[in-house]
DNA sequence: TTTAGTCTATCTACTGATAGGTAGATATAA
DNA sequence: TTATATCTACCTATCAGTAGATAGACTAAA
């Protein structure tokens, strides 16, 4: 009785909100934005629609916070590696194995390269975000290939940035792990 | 009046599954499979979406169609690059300016790229058509980094690809085509 | 006269969204 | 301590709008 009142309270203590963030990414990563629904949500959840709008009024609003989240997660990531890894070479290694570990251990792709794809049917704050994830991205990598001396490290950035995430996206759909196998090694290969 | 007899003839002639498939391609390059309805394209048409069931009785028929079509006018240009440019180089200079062409003057991501994003949450007979595009174009550029002399052509393959669809849609996304141009530059250094 | 293509009208299922209510926890003030 | 008030997190019930889809009538051209 006791116990089942500390269960309780422990479950209903996991933030709601939380709740349906976490799913939520998990659902758009797989399907996209449009496809997913107040409902489908709701019923993973085992509550009604009616109450997620209680914590994210619009479908707009939920998808701010979602890639408002992911991003901040991301930059936490980022930094976490730059004060772990000493050199440029194994920072860009990490940063490789974040996207590696999500493709290949939870099937899931970058969630701001699948809203990406549809970016011209979304609401334009959620645009907002995708596209300051992108360039907190490649601020960072930016400073990784600078350290490594390269020439234009910008365009190293931009370039390992765009592989890494079109190779999640090719990979996913041909369930093919190799194309993402290929991207990587591209990567390390270019860390001489 | 004979005029807009012929007119009326000649837009009547072009081919409505072709219409309906070319404002329906465009739509989702730009928004993704789930945000595309009939309403929108029949609207756009100046028909009434009951009738596109009578071409496409399902979503489903029409996306099918749709990536169908798109991988085969790929093939075709692709057999065409092959037949026109003397070396291996060439060809994947001008497979390079197919996207490029897309990205710069439609504003337009490569179809299957997006569709290939939310690919969990489209028909398994859409799915079949994606991996089958990317097969098909990893198969190509294979052949040309074998042309090439490169050691693991598949390789240099699988990362040209996946490199201009994630360059693509982050250039589409971020509107921002230095993306796209630091991708077509890194493959083009790729050439020697 | 047939047939291709479009129409009207309608259906069911589902979308995001809102209104209004409630149990229970928490805070405030007498 | 007790009474009052507010807050949180859900609920039921319902809405208008839109999704894809279908049946059957109509029309124009071959």
């Amino acid at each position: 009785m006791l116990r089942a009142a500390t269960h309780r309270k422990l479950i209903a203590t996991m933030d709601s909100a939380t709740q349906i963030l976490d799913i939520a990414e998990r659902r758009m990563r797989q399907t996209g934005y449009n496809a997913v629904s107040y409902r489908d949500i709701a019923n993973e959840m085992g509550i009604k629609s009616a109450s997620l709008h209680y914590h994210f009024p619009k479908k707009e609003d939920l998808g701010v916070a979602l890639t408002k989240r992911y991003s901040e997660n991301f930059s936490r990531a980022l930094q976490e590696i730059a004060s772990h890894e000493q050199n440029a070479a194994a920072r860009i290694n990490a940063f490789v194995d974040i996207y590696s570990t999500a493709l290949k251990q939870r099937r899931l792709v970058c969630l701001c390269a699948v809203l990406g794809a549809e970016s011209e049917g979304l609401p334009e704050r959620v645009n907002v975000e995708i596209k300051s994830f992108f360039d907190q991205n490649i601020g960072w990598l930016t400073q990784q290939y600078d350290d490594l001396g390269k020439a234009n490290p910008a365009n190293h950035a931009k370039t390992a940035l765009s592989l890494l995430s079109g190779a999640m996206v090719i990979s996913a759909s041909s369930q093919d792990d190799s194309i993402f196998d290929a991207a990587a090694q591209s990567i390390f290969a270019g860390l001489d």
